[in-house]
DNA sequence: GTCTATATTGCGATAGAC
DNA sequence: GTCTATCGCAATATAGAC
């Protein structure tokens, strides 16, 4: 069931909602564009989901949520905090690869912010910053990263490699080596941040 | 004139306009709030900008187009790569402080796109993006970049860098430093990652 | 479960009074 | 230049037929 000729309303309606959602933001898109895409009713969005907006906080829950999954996971690993960081970067593009909107989605929250805002990116982007700024930290203490570093700074500066991809790729297609793979600029750029930060005194070893 | 309380409507209606479609998006604006938080008529804005899309795409154009003279003064100038590269970041951060809502403006419109974005931001994103990836391939053939740099990856990198603080500051503030300067954020992580591009074998000097 | 028809609200824009 | 009043439209949502 669920392929692309028998699948459910329901089920069109979220496939087409998300990039939708995603590429235009949740006030510039209708019920009616929804429903044209989806071809379906425009009655059953709200018999289904109960109105545009708990259709669209059920997909931005579902997004977000795998963003606090990863964290949660990755945060119980016995790992160094520089290869958490690498492990984080790494989860985050194959969630991209489940999930082709997340940061689309996730972005529009974060830029232009809707009722959702706080009830639920606050929370997931607050555990990120810190399991973000909690690494920098344990590096540090620990000799791994160079102790003059400021681990706020740091946090956003890893974030921003790691989701900006995603946002501008439809933009830089042109800058592009042909046969891009996801993967490679936003490993390159969080390793190439990494080679700025790690402590040259300090022969990185796995803890 | 023009002080606080000698405000012309037309001033007035620009100057809340600006951080109610950056901070929201063109899209979950309405002209009725505008006029609101303005005090001025409805019927004014119309009278004035010749419509909501209007207003929108003049104060969109007044700010990417402050980021058109910085990258075109700085092209002209006979700096090396890497410090052209430096140079944009510090104007950049020094744009901000004259227009604070430019990054708020700009990534409304490249995470969720309005009508304006083919008019007026495609031309301003691909003039920068030219920019740092002309740089960095002069970087590279001058010998002062290392040798195996993909340029379309480190110019996004860079992009990135330079604008995320300014999205995401708002998110941020409890990570932040006591005292923190718009400036130390970015020129630490444009710095840092320069870092990491730079031709160990080249002893870097200015051009 | 799905549809039509409609209720209701809010939108952007403007004609015309002042 | 500014305001009131209103037009026409599109929005979300829902009652009720099938």
């Amino acid at each position: 069931m669920d392929d692309e000729i028998g699948k459910t309303p329901i089920n069109r309606i979220i496939d087409v909602a998300i990039p939708l959602f995603a590429m235009q933001g949740f006030a510039a898109v209708s019920v009616r564009e929804i429903a044209k895409a989806a071809d379906v009713n425009i009655a059953l969005i709200s018999y289904y989901f109960d109105g545009k907006e708990k259709l669209y906080s059920l997909i931005l829950e579902k997004h977000v949520g795998a963003i606090a999954e990863v964290v949660d996971t990755i945060s119980k690993k016995k790992e160094s905090p520089v290869e958490k960081i690498r492990h984080y970067a790494e989860s985050f593009v194959q969630l991209h690869k489940r999930l082709p909107y997340l940061s689309h989605l996730l972005y529009s929250e974060i830029v232009n912010p809707t009722s959702c805002f706080d009830t639920i990116v606050k929370k997931v982007e607050s555990q990120v910053s810190n399991f973000l700024y909690d690494c920098i930290n344990e590096g540090i203490t620990k000799g791994q990263l160079a102790p003059d570093l400021e681990p706020g700074y740091v946090a956003i500066a890893l974030n921003s490699l790691i989701n900006f991809y995603f946002i501008t790729r439809r933009l830089s297609q042109k800058y592009l080596p042909e046969g891009d793979r996801i993967e490679d600029c936003v490993y390159q750029a969080v390793e190439t941040y990494l080679k700025g930060i790690l402590n040259p005194n300090y022969n990185e070893i796995k803890i």
